[in-house]
Formats: C-alpha cells, sequence, structure tokens
DNA sequence: GGGTGTGAAACTGTTCACAGCG
DNA sequence: CGCTGTGAACAGTTTCACACCC
C-alpha cells in the first residue's frame, strides 16, 4: 500500500503473526492494537508502528476492522493467492515437508520434487513423480513456481543454490546448514536447526556459569545471521533474542 | 571467558559458523579474520569483535590459531560434550528429526520421546519406546536432559511447553507456528517454516511491485520474532535480515 | 475517554578507522 | 608490515509520549 517507507525485515516477521491473531478473532468486529498485543505477545506501540508502514489501518476510539485488516495483511505479505514450491533434496527432511499440512492450509503447495540420486528418481512421493535434477531447468521454466526448498545434504547446497538461480527462482528457503552464496536480487532464507540448538546450549551454559542467561526479546527471523558476499542471507528462521 | 561483557544475540548465532569454517581450516594453524570473512560471509571487523566479548584469542601480525579458537569456541558454545535432548510429539517432523543425522554429529543426542497419542505410546522409534506425555515428569526428573524440542500440532504446543516447565526444562525448540509463553529464565527458539515461507512470499511480491526487494542483512534467527508477556522467545531461527 | 498515528528518544547492533603489538 | 583489539561513528529497531481524531 505504501510504496517504499523502507520496512524493517523484523516487522515482516512480525504481519503474520498479526493475521494468525487476526484469524482468531473473528467473532469480534473491531481489535485494538492492545488486545492484539496481548495475543501476539508483541507491544502494542510495536503493532501500530508496523501498520503504518503499509497505511491507515484503524479507527481512533475503536481500533481495527478484523475482517478488513486480515484481508490487507493477506494481500500485503502476498498470501492471498496460492505459491507453487519446488522441493529440491528428497530425504528425511523432504519427505517430513510434504507430508506436513501446515504448507498446504497456508497456501504453499509442493508441486515439483527433484534429486540426484538415481534410486529415488522417477519414484513417486505425495502424489509427484521425483525428477532429475539435471532437467530442473526444462521442468521450471514454464512452470508457475517462483520459490524452492533446498533439502539436500550439507555439500552440494551451493550447487543446487547455483542451478537455482541460472533456473530463474528468486526466493529459496535452505534447510542446509551452510551459508548459500548468490546474487543480490536472490531471496534466500536459511532453517538450521542444529544452530539453533547450539544457541540454546550457550545460553544454558552460560546460565550454568553465571545467574540467568535470558534470550532477550526474540525475532526467528528474526534473527539473520551472516551476510554472504553476494546475495542477501538470512538466519535460521524467526529465533528470538 | 569474560563475566559479562553483555553479547549481543546475532553474535551468538554467529560463533557457530566461525566453528565450522575453523572445521575446514584445520591444514593451516593459524587464520586471519579476513580469511574466516571469506569463508563465512561475515565482515572481518565483525568477526573480531564477536571474538572479543570472549577473549583475545588473536596474535596481531598472524591471526588466530586455528586449533586453539575452534577449542575455546567449543567451549563457550558448551558443544564440548552432549547434551541429551526429549522430543515431544513424534509425528512427521519429530521422525524426521529422529532421522537426521546433523544432530548426532554435533552433539546433540535425542534420548527420550514423548507423545499423547494411544496409538503411538509403547512403539518403538529409532531404539528408542515412545513414551507417555504424562509420565515425563517421572521420566525426566533425574534424567541428564535439560533441552527439548518440540513438534506437536500447533494447539498443543502452550499445554506441553507449561509440562515441560514444570518438568524444569530451561531450554525449548519450538516447531509449532504459535508463539509460546514460558517464565523468564526458560528459553524458547522457534523454527517457524510457513512463516519463513512467508516472508519469502512477502518479498517476492514487493519486487514484482517495485524494482527489486533484497532481504537486507540477515539475523537468522535469527530474527526472533515476537516477544511473549512471560519469558523469552525468539523468532524461526537464524533468518537474515 | 479510548485508541490510533507518529516524531523523538532510547537501545541494540554493525561498520569504520586507527593505535598498538608481534 | 600485517593483523588484532577497540573506541567512536553509524545504522536499524524498538519504545515512549503525546497530539489528534472518533
Amino acid at each position: 500500500m505504501n510504496p517504499q517507507k523502507k520496512v524493517p525485515s523484523p516487522t515482516i516477521a512480525r504481519l503474520l503473526s498479526y493475521y494468525r491473531a487476526l484469524l482468531e478473532s473473528r467473532e469480534t468486529a473491531y481489535i485494538s492494537s492492545e488486545e492484539l498485543a496481548k495475543l501476539t505477545g508483541c507491544m502494542a506501540a510495536q503493532i501500530r508502528k508496523d501498520l503504518t508502514y503499509f497505511g491507515e489501518f484503524g479507527t481512533p476510539g475503536k481500533g481495527y476492522k478484523v475482517e478488513e485488516l486480515s484481508q490487507c495483511l493477506r494481500s500485503i505479505l502476498g498470501i492471498d493467492h496460492d505459491w507453487e514450491v519446488a522441493l529440491i533434496g528428497i530425504g528425511n527432511v523432504g519427505r517430513a515437508l510434504l507430508a506436513y499440512q501446515g504448507l498446504k492450509t497456508q497456501g504453499f503447495k509442493v508441486s515439483q520434487l527433484f534429486d540426484s540420486d538415481p534410486k529415488k528418481i522417477g519414484l513417486s512421493c505425495a502424489g509427484l513423480r521425483i525428477k532429475d535434477i539435471s532437467t530442473m531447468k526444462e521442468e521450471l521454466s514454464n512452470s508457475p513456481v517462483k520459490m524452492a526448498i533446498i533439502t539436500v545434504p550439507d555439500n552440494s547446497a551451493q550447487e543446487v543454490a547455483n542451478l537455482l538461480v541460472e533456473v530463474g527462482i528468486k526466493a529459496i528457503l535452505n534447510f542446509a546448514p551452510t551459508r548459500i552464496a548468490t546474487p543480490d536480487d536472490i531471496n534466500v532464507l536459511n532453517i538450521d536447526i542444529t544452530n539453533e540448538l547450539t544457541r540454546l546450549s550457550y545460553y544454558l551454559t552460560q546460565s550454568a556459569l553465571f545467574g540467568v542467561s535470558r534470550l532477550s526479546h526474540q525475532p526467528l527471523s528474526a534473527v539473520p545471521t551472516a551476510q554472504a558476499g553476494i546475495g542477501t542471507q538470512t538466519g535460521t528462521a524467526q529465533t528470538g533474542m
């Protein structure tokens, strides 16, 4: 709605939690930032500020129209329509994602599967045939797929990412515990489970040494980790602190 | 090593990537912050600053002793020994985690499985018996388990978290797409796949409307998402921006 | 009065630039 | 001379406080 006020990235990660809270408040017509704050665990002022990056949605004295605001958030986030997603690497993680209903529910449909293992190519999984990764370019070039999820082993993640870039994919969710380098216009988000556990390990270790540690605030997102030479990078996923 | 200079949380998330890079540089005796920067995609100055929160590890003119620094990072992060982990909720995600070798490799051993589904209780999975969640207190009270991973459905996550707190668990990795509220001394990190995909959806949508979007820098995680009323919360995992 | 929108202040984290040491 | 450690400048976010509108 607003042609570029420069939106902080933590804001984006929060918008979905506002949206989720709104879905649970559909019985009410209006909701105040204070009530939304209670539901999401954010501060009321932050919610108001986050929303003003995109427009003025509220009515002073009443709050926000639940139905209207959810519709706005849907279109801001781009989830007012489905997204087709390619899944590269059909191992344990890949299969778990395929079985995960939450993705479909939110409008993310895995519609293409790729692997490089000859033993897997040709097999069916969740009703989709696993294709040879070397045919990706042909398969994806005139498909509506715009996002890819990488669930390949560590050492082939960069290689796969290069392929995806070549194919024209602009958004990548990477589960491999490796930073992947990409051109500037590719959006990469990382989910690194081991890194998260290691952070927990750190905080446990600290509070054993000194008093309480405390993950300060949050972000899963929000906290990105490191910036690759080229391309944009984010940390593992919306982790707080 | 340093009794509380207040370490930024993104720093913690980066330490593991430094450690990983050091493992790949074991042939060299010394490594400079510049070389580490190339390997990790971070800035050299940031690496130096990050490390000084914990001590002075470098030798001017030479760099950091690879072997020594990795040992230090291991002990700072608390990964110089194994951690036993409880896994709550043995669905698709839970099973994928059980099968994921990366956890064991990094010293995280899932040693307890819990579920509430009578059909699953008693079954074996990866050599472990699935126990009734209502027996968790007895089972964990004198075990060395200090961390738990929650992979239960959305609507029971808070309930499970409450149980874990009662049992004395101080570190939780939550895969449910729900913010869970916990007391102040509990460390919670969230991994929210749908949220990450939604962020990608947002950036794709923006760059379709205006020019390039760009995930600014990162935070993996980090970009944490929202702060719960009580307890500490983080976003989904080390996401950049 | 109640609640939004918002500039200004506070805070947190990153980048720079350079003094100082090996 | 090369590279670390670090204060100081900068940048990005969050929180506050309040003017303004319903």
